[in-house]
DNA sequence: CAGTATCCACAGGGATACTG
DNA sequence: CAGTATCCCTGTGGATACTG
């Protein structure tokens, strides 16, 4: 199995991507850091970035005031879905026995 | 989402979970470095010390010389097989694609 | 063989302040 | 609102040497 940790890696980033696939549409990036709570912006950045360099999710700018952003998952990002749907599932399941394992 | 990150962590997590989950039957120390290739010991020991702690992993050490230390995943560590095979078809499929995205 | 013990480098990540 | 810019700390992980 090659390296998927390289592909998407860091501790924020799975909660982003399966966030950003279950919302379905387009999601304000203050929404999404509420959603994904409590990552700092400088955090939900990096990784948005590392998304968008990989082509995993799409960034759009709305030009009004204040600024909109938005971002929304590319069909190469929504190939993660069944994948994560897979470990979602699988940490519900099993987080509570696991929890006390630190 | 829970943070599936903060159950299997760490750079070398999946590919050592991977491997044992594929690997059917119990696995030697050194065959599994072989196998995770590069892995330096004490982050193949730590990883397998973590996974121990929280009932994915079990270890036996066999009274020989030269010692024999086996592991092999529990029930609870093969619950992640479809979860992590999905993950590793997904990434066999995107990485050549997302590799040049650093 | 299967570790443990050190030393060390660096990236990930938190907190805070500031800005177009 | 959606970032950028710093500062700083911690964990992760590599290299090497040593041991039951």
């Amino acid at each position: 199995m090659l390296r998927f940790v390289d592909l998407v890696s860091g501790k924020w980033a799975i909660p982003i991507l399966y966030r950003l696939i279950v919302s379905g549409g387009p999601i304000r990036f203050s929404e999404l850091q509420r959603a994904v709570a409590p990552i700092t912006q400088k955090e939900l950045t990096r990784h948005l970035r590392a998304f968008e360099r990989k082509g995993l999710v799409e960034r759009t700018v709305h030009a009004e005031v204040p600024v909109r952003v938005e971002y929304r998952v590319t069909g190469l990002g929504l190939t993660l879905e069944q994948p994560l749907a897979a470990l979602a599932d699988w940490a519900d399941a099993h987080s509570a026995r696991l929890g006390g394992g630190h």
